[in-house]
DNA sequence: TTTTTTGCAAAAGGTTTGCAACACG
DNA sequence: CGTGTTGCAAACCTTTTGCAAAAAA
């Protein structure tokens, strides 16, 4: 924790270590809301969970991932995957990409427009087993 | 125009037709915020162009696009695609999936929470030719 | 005429910001 | 002690909503 922070230039405080910890014992994405809730009371802002989220994304702490919410979700950057959403109870099963990236390959390619893909957003959903 | 609204169970209102005329002359996904300002010298409000693009979505006339951006993004529901947006200029080009499908299905099956996809949104990222 | 659709204005929801007080190193 | 960080409250931006007036079928 205070490594992490030490190594991105950060000083060691109360509510990054308590939003790094969250985050890092979360099975899934969080959004600002549920993290905010999760430590309140420590008496750590709303605005301060807001800024750090950011500037964790921004440093490479944190990855950004697009669940089609209204609000934007976090999950600490490891080892590069995509997620499953169930459309129904939102249960997320994480998957590593299984011939995407081959595929990224071909299209990249074809491109008129484009040398090179930095970035690629996968999210899949459907309805899982305990919802059908 | 007037046949896609009947289609649907709509009225044919001039909101509706310059939302449509909108939306099928445009190569790029657009957000509320544009199409209210290329139509509000025709006097129609903005709620009203939020409320247009949320019922064609659940007509499947218009299917919603992610774009990392703060607003939502519409296109006209036309063949399966997806996007290679420029994280400089916001160029889009749009690709048909090669070989996705396939590796989707591997996926599906390794899967131990999700029998079946129903949906998936693939966005790609880079820097344009142009932008380099 | 009946039902849908729209305009308006207000509210909501999520996120950002300015600034002064505070705390880490 | 100095600079980075936080709390607070207000502002912001996008989107949604209630309601009465207007328009389509």
């Amino acid at each position: 924790m205070r490594e992490i922070l030490n190594k991105n230039g950060y000083k060691v405080t109360p509510a990054r270590i308590a939003i790094l910890k969250i985050l890092s014992e979360s099975t899934v994405p969080l959004n600002a809301e549920a993290i905010y809730k999760k430590i309140n009371d420590k008496g750590i802002n709303e605005a301060t969970v807001y800024r750090t989220l950011l500037s964790f994304e921004e440093s490479g702490i944190l990855k950004r991932v697009d669940l089609r919410k209204k609000s934007v979700y976090f999950e600490i950057a490891t080892e590069h995957h995509h997620h499953i959403v169930c459309t129904n109870c939102n249960t997320i099963e994480d998957f590593k990409n299984t011939g995407i990236e081959a595929a990224l390959e071909k299209i990249i390619k074809k491109s008129s427009k484009f040398k090179r893909i930095t970035e690629h957003s996968i999210e899949l959903f459907g309805v899982c087993k305990t919802c059908i």
